[in-house]
DNA sequence: TATATTTGTTAGACTAACCTAACTTTATAT
DNA sequence: ATATAAAGTTAGGTTAGTCTAACAAATATA
């Protein structure tokens, strides 16, 4: 059975290189980054991943889960959004609230419990941040999705995700007026920066790049 | 914060002198025991929980809950009986499959998560084994309970709570016939080893000494 | 293409939680 | 009352996961 550690490992990579990632291959440095550890501390542990065959690596060279890694990360993963679920939808947690228990409750070894959960939710399809809930199976739909940041000046579209699921970048989501399947309407983009003028609710706001690329459309 | 460890140290404590125990002291073995751990390891712990001023403890000397950690104690016990109440009402899981799960869930780190949980159960006063739910500030109602031992032959009583939480012993008193509230009519017992004959709904069936020490009656 | 910067690795050390083996103290039982 | 047994402690070792500091390789840039 895997460690807490090791769940975090092969999920974090399965957030880097499979989910929604422009690249296939993540790096040490990222990795660790990603997980609040020093890049030594991530090698030693890429060197037990490989040993346990959950990931390709070679000294020097990029990261990437094998299916066996994959296979489980899909499965912390889908925990984790399920947890989420039963947070927002039966305990009246808050779309920032959800993320940070569910990043313990993600790590109770029971298949039977998530099993009972996924039935008692209703076998849900998707999170309260609009993410692909995996099945049983592993199997999950990756929806076609922009970010706000591609869509034209003039366009409207519908947040189905967002990319950050932290509680200060959702509190900042809610500030706009947006939640999940909010109309944006798109009113100008700088050429300079990036920064676009959006319409949520007859509600005008100018919010960043940075921002606009966290937020999905579709 | 505490570790898992400790809280797993706090809690067994808890059950050896606090709650419906003889004496209000613990040794060294016994707790190792209880934790399946070597009594060399048991005393390391030891030394750290003093430290810690959760624990009454001298170099050879019994071991006793200082009310800082009787505190931590009756939290996680609450945390524990509140969780196998949500497995056994909402999940449908059945006696003897919520105590191994709901381990792992007392370590759930969150006030706001057991708060909104306990609003969800409906603040439950007893957990599916008849056990007492502490409330958010620690109180717990002991009820007033003998053993199945003690009842006399002839008396008919109430089982209200178990012991042993194990899937095993559970297991056990389902195939008596037994469950939460069962009526049990004690028929007789032998002198020599206080073997028993009882009757639940017309049934009957012999029993250890061990096994009725084991059983709550009211 | 040579050098500077970034990225990744190794070596050595620390802590928490566990172990075994050897030892000491306390309790028990003639 | 003393010997034996039981209970408890100490010393030294292991593993997982972390760190810092020093080093090596790969990449970017001038």
């Amino acid at each position: 059975m895997l460690s807490q550690t090791e769940e975090n490992y092969l999920k974090a990579l399965f957030h880097l290189t499979e989910e929604y990632a422009d690249k296939p291959e993540a790096g040490t440095n990222e990795l660790a980054a990603m997980l609040n550890v020093k890049p030594a501390t991530a090698n030693d542990m890429l060197k037990k991943l490989k040993e346990k065959k959950l990931i390709h690596y070679e000294k020097y060279g990029k990261i990437s889960l094998t299916s066996l890694g994959k296979k489980q990360a899909i499965d912390i993963v889908r925990k984790h959004r399920l947890w989420e679920t039963f947070l927002y939808e039966k305990l009246e947690f808050t779309w920032d609230e959800v993320h940070e228990v569910a990043e313990q409750l993600e790590h109770i070894h029971s298949p039977k419990l998530i099993e009972k959960l996924e039935k008692f939710l209703g076998y849900p399809l998707i999170d309260p941040h609009g993410d692909a809930i995996p099945n049983a199976k592993g199997e999950l739909k990756l929806q076609a999705r922009k970010t706000l940041s591609q869509i034209a000046v003039g366009k409207t579209c519908k947040l189905v995700a967002v990319r950050d699921n932290s509680a200060t970048f959702l509190q900042y989501v809610v500030s706009v007026g947006l939640g999940l399947s909010s109309k944006i309407k798109v009113l100008n983009r700088q050429e300079f920066d990036g920064t676009m003028e959006i319409e949520v609710n007859g509600k005008k706001s100018s919010v960043s790049e940075r921002f606009a690329n966290n937020i999905f459309v579709a």
